[in-house]
Formats: structure tokens, sequence, C-alpha cells
DNA sequence: CATGAATGAGCCTTCATTCAT
DNA sequence: AATGAATGAAGGCTCATTCAT
């Protein structure tokens, strides 16, 4: 996500640098920004940790941020889409499969950075960060339910299905890669949690279906 | 919950009063305080605003509590256990209407208090609650684990169901009462969610079978 | 020490109780605001200690003392010129002995209130308390000073005898009961001291004289 | 005293300053503590004012000291030993003027400084510090024991010399440098102190084959 | 008179931010 | 640009004193 995005959430920086080791440097308080969040919490630390964690003097973070508060939003706009699950057009194919794979890589970016874990304080605490969050996840959820009427429409799912109430629960299902899988982290566990979303959706007979069409 | 179990926290009160006025106060400062978290997030509340909203100096305060801390886990202590659903024995007679009932009663619960919208922010940053909270889920999950597996063994479910994911997958879906029933509170909500759980464990045939059984 | 004293130094109590038991509440809080100061010093010690510890609720202290501060200089008025050395009259007969008694009697009223421990901090502090300790300072010293005078005239003392360096020593050797002496407190010691005193004024054959003289 | 002494009584700085300009910041701060200590008493004092006094700000304070204590017990660190006399191998010679003078930059040195008017009310409060003033008061004590030993093994002293007695009242005499020399701070003030306290050891004919001997 | 809960001023301390070098 | 010392507002907490019961 661009510079564009930030200024759309945080306004100007007060400094973006062009040269190679200012980039360099702001990326390291990103770097070091998005580790002692994760480890102490948002509230829990403070700009001159951060700038000290990075290798800089505390008024070198003021050059590259306005303050804490905008790190941490640069950091939530990079990735904020990235915090929910990919799900679209997956009912058609093979949706167990596809489901297991796509989860599997959203955990990864998830495990990768970890942000997710600093959302839920953020969110209570920042009414923008929650309003833009709320925003990509009603999208998300809007995209889940035009897809599951769609393959109601085409009969493919349980003739009780309500839309809203199972879409819902995709949604939730799939951005809290459950805590077990944290510590399992089988390939399995995906196409387990991929079966569940699937039964939510489609009878067994209409999903053997789907999958032999593949 | 008693005095006992606030002592398994956080140990003792600096003082518990006796008399009805005193007990009226504390139970002021703890409300102002639930209100007051609830509306602002935990950090960004102090003692004397929780005070001031109480009605009382601040030094009346620390009469009651030792601090904030020890305010909040004696909202918490009350509560965590209600903040997880009551869900055991549902597999028998007809689980889609025991468990609508059982979720509506566990949101209105939630409803009142509020108290899960602090959770967490306040995992995040107080270990001790987060062991106490993981505990209490733990314990709540092996519940439902035992429940799914004995109704395996009768026969009831999905021949292919992975009872550990299926099992996370309640626990989520009926822990959040989704955002969106926040809104509406219909009663069929709950109904749908019943159905949806109950869709993850039963085949339709069995389901049929459990509901006309009774 | 009468009451007019106290109105010299500290102004009308608030309450002076006629009846026997409020007569005895006002001793316990005395003596247990004495056993406090000595204990853990004056500022460190506060008023509702002292209540608690005299078995009175925190506002009775206040019925009977404008304030701490009060409290105290209740109990230094009481014993202020107890806590000098009551040191006259002693250059006829036989000086040592008569010394090493009075010595002993002032070590053994010291000892019963340990006063004399809170005066340094006091005296700091209280610049009104300062004043009245250094005034009856000032009047024992002057009564030693007469007192070497007449002995000097009576040529019973050392020829280079300076009066007021020799006064000033002897007022700080008897006042401060050396440390040395809490721990033992055997009666030569007493006598060892009053020698030592002794010696500061008499020649030899002088006090030789003085003792058989008696 | 060094650093390293500081470190004995109080541990690490937060922060010891490398730079001239903050050096003479953490001198302005002891400076600005020892006069308000002195003036107003230790605990009558607070670290805003300090700061103040020194000219800056109140969160400077603490980026120089841990709290108001460790400032404290710089200036206390830096001074203890010179608060007591230093008497040592003064029985050869001529004893009075060697006395004479040792007394008189004693007192040189406490007038400089003042600080043993803290004294007395940080040794009720300080433990630590009353333990590390007794240990060396002790080593004083000692010193002045095993001088007279040896003094009185020559046959130079009084025969009936009690040495512990006599050894105290010279500390005595001589730590408290007499409150009414304060006033004059004649010279000779201290030649009459040091010839009280030969007194006590000498007799006349010893004290002149001394003087004579030189 | 006694009680002890309540008060709130004031101290201690932290830390986001500024600014002189 | 970078530095890190300085700032001072703000929160945490205590305690001398008051006052309703």
């Amino acid at each position: 996500m661009s510079e564009h995005q930030d200024e759309k959430v945080i306004g100007e920086y007060p400094y973006v640098p062009k040269q190679q080791r200012a980039q360099a440097k702001r990326q390291a308080l990103l770097e070091s920004g998005r580790l002692l969040f994760i480890e102490q919490g948002y509230e829990q630390t403070n700009a001159k940790e951060i700038a000290a964690h990075a290798g800089v003097a505390t008024g070198t973070f003021y050059r590259y941020f306005v303050d804490k508060r905008q790190l941490m939003m640069s950091l939530m706009n990079e990735q904020l889409d990235r915090l929910l699950p990919p799900i679209h057009d997956w009912t058609t194919n093979n949706p167990e499969s596809y489901l297991a794979i796509r989860l599997e890589e959203h955990y990864k970016q998830l495990d990768q950075l970890n942000l997710n874990l600093l959302l839920p304080e953020l969110l209570v605490k920042d009414s923008q960060l929650a309003e833009l969050f709320e925003e990509i996840r009603s999208k998300m959820l809007r995209r889940i339910i035009s897809n599951l009427r769609s393959a109601k429409k085409q009969g493919l799912v349980w003739d009780d299905l309500n839309v809203e109430t199972v879409a819902w629960s995709i949604l939730l299902l799939s951005e809290q890669i459950p805590e077990a899988m944290i510590q399992g982290r089988k390939k399995e566990d995906f196409q387990h949690l991929a079966k569940v979303i699937c039964r939510l959706v489609f009878p067994p007979e209409k999903l053997e279906q789907l999958k032999t069409n593949k």
C-alpha cells in the first residue's frame, strides 16, 4: 500500500526520505515499532524505546514520524487488508482445497507480522483505525455474502442456508486462525478448517459434485 | 463469584466495607469503572476519572481498590466465566432449540455488562488475567470436545467430523456473538446461529431424528 | 509542667478533658505518639497510626490535639527541661560522686521516655521548639558558667580554666549521655564520666581536698 | 570521594553525564539540594523545589538522580568522613597546638557545607546512612582509643585514665564543634577546646614535657 | 463524644515531544 | 540531519484533616 494510503489515514509525514540511508532508518524504526508493540503492547511502548531499539536517537524518531500513533498507523496501513482473509470466488471448482490453500497463505501472512495481535488493543483506542478496519471487514463480508447468494441461486448450497449468518461465521472462522493451529501449524489443520467452512455452505453431495467437476 | 475468587487473582482488598452505604459506594465505583473502561478503553481511563464519575473524591477510590487494575480485576472476576458460552450436554434432545436458547441467554449477559469489549485490550496487557481466561477457555473447549466425542460414539455426527477443529469453531462462533446480531437482536438470529453450529456437527437426518425424539 | 506551659508553646487545646475516661484517652494518645515517634521518626508517623495504636478512631485524635505537632509539643513540653542535665551547685562537697548520681538519674529519665532521640529531627523542623530548647539550654549553660566562676573565685579550679569552653564541654558531655553507656548501663560508667568532667575543672589536689572536706 | 563510593551506598546512577554542561547541571542540583535541605529540612524539601532552585524542570531532576534520597546520599557520600574530626597520632609533640589546628580545619569544612545540620534528621530516617555513619564513627573511636592506649603505655597520661570514657568524650567534643564557636569563630576558641581535650588526657607536667620536647 | 469514611491538596514519577547543539 | 538533554503536563498515590452519622 502506497504513501497515498497513509495520507488518507494519517496525514502528511514530517519527512519522507528519498535517500537510501534515510529510508533504511525509517524502515528500522517501523520494524522496531512492530516488534516492541507486539512484545509489550502499544501503550506500554514509548518512542524512546523504539528509537533506541532501532539504533537512533529519540529526536530522530520524530523526524520520520509525527508520533507513535503515526508509526503504528503506517504499520497497519500496509497490512490492514491482509489481516482479513482473502476469501472470494471460492464457491466454484474445489472449494475445500481452494479454501485450505487460501487460509494457509493467510495464516503465513499473519504469522509474519503478527500485527493481528495488536489489533484488539488498537481498535478500542483509535476510532479512526476502527472505522477503517470495519470498512474493510464490511467489504469482505459483502463479498462473501454475494458469493454465497450466487451459489444459492445455482442451487449449490443447503436449502435452508441463512446467508448473513453463514457469511459471518465464515469471516469469523477464517479471520481468527484458530490459535490451536498456531501451535501445530500442520497442513491438515487448514484442510480441517476448510472442510468445516464448506460444510456450513454445501450439502455433501453438492460438494462432491463441485470437487469432481474440477 | 465471591470475594474468595478475587483473592485468587489479586489478593486482599485494602478494605471491603461492611456497611451498606460503603458497599453502595464500592458498587458505584465498579460501575463507573466499567462504563468508562468500555467507553474510553482501560488505559485511557484513570482513577481520578472513575472517582469523579462515581461522585467521590480521588482518595476514596483508593479506599476501596488498590489501584485501577484491581477494580478491573474485580469486574472481570465476577464475570470471567460468563464471558464464555455455557455450552454443554447439548448433543441430546433438540440441539438446535437448546443452543438457540443458551446463546440468547449468553448474549443477554454479555450485553448487560459489555466487559467482553474490554477483554482484548486487557489480555494483551495483563498476563495474569490472560492465563486465567485461557484456563477457563480450555476447560470449556475440553467440555465441548468430550461432548462431541460421546456424540460421535453414538454415531450421531458427521462421519468425517474432526473433533478438535469443530470444537474450536463452536467455541469461536458462540463466544463472539456475531456483532451483526448486536444491532438486530432478533430471536431468529440465535436460531440461525444455532442451526449453523448444528450443521457443523450433525448430518440433517440425524438432527431430524434428535428433534423428533424429544 | 502545666497546661499553662503548653499554651506558651502551642496555644489552646481543642479540648482539655475533665473526665477520667477522656483523660485516659488523651494519655493513651500521648503515649502512642511517643512510642511511634521514637520507633519510626516524627515525619514517618501519621495521625491515623497514632489513633489506631491508642485504640481510638482517627477523628478522636483531633478532638484532643490540634494536630500531630501539638501532640509532639505536649510530649516535649512535659519533658523539655528534663532533656538537659540537672547540673548546679556541684562545685562544693564531693563533686565526683554528686555528679555521678545526677548523671545516672538523668540517664534514667532519658531512658524512660527516649524523647531525646526525637529532638534532632524536631529541632530542624520546628523553629519554635528549637528556640524554646535553646533558651533552656542557655539558661543551663549560664548556670554552669556562674557555678564555675564562683569556684574559680574560690581558687578551686585550674588556673588557666576558660570558663565558657569548659562549661560548654560539660553541658555537651552530660546531655548526650554517651551512647556507649546506653548499652552497658553500669554504675561505674557514670563515675568515669563524672571523673572526666571533674578533671576538666579541678586540679587533682583541689579535688582531693573537696572530697575529704565532705 | 569517587562514584565508586556512591555505589557502595546507593547503587548505580540513572545517568552520570559525561558532558561538561550536564555535569554542571548535576552540580547545580546537588548544591540546590544541599541549600534547601539545610534551610528547610530534608523532609520539607521536594524534588520540584530542588529542580526549580537549580533552574531546571522537574523531569531533569530525575535524569540525574533516582530520587531525593539519592541526591542526599550523593551529598553525604562525598562528605561523610569529613563530618567526623580527623584526630589521630596527636599524643606526641605538641598536642595542644596540633589539636587546635586540626579542629579549626575541621570546623572550616563543616562550615562550608553545613551537612552536619542535616545529619540528625537523616540518621533517624535512613538506617542505611545511620549504619554507614556509625561505622565511620566506630573506626574513629577505635583510632582514638588505640592512640590513648599507646600514650598510656608511655606513661604520658593521667594514672587513672579510663580510656573508653575519655575517647568518647574527645570524639563528642570534637565532632560537635561547640555551637558557641559558630558565632565567634575565633582562633582562640579552638585553642581553648584543644586545651580542654588535652587536660582530659595529660597531667600538666607531662603536657609541658611534650610541648618542650618539640 | 466517638467514629471512620471521605476529602483533595500535594508529592512523586513518567514520558511524549521539543530544541539547542 | 542527527543527537539526546530538557521540558512540563499528567497520572498515580498518600495522608492530614473534616464531617456526617
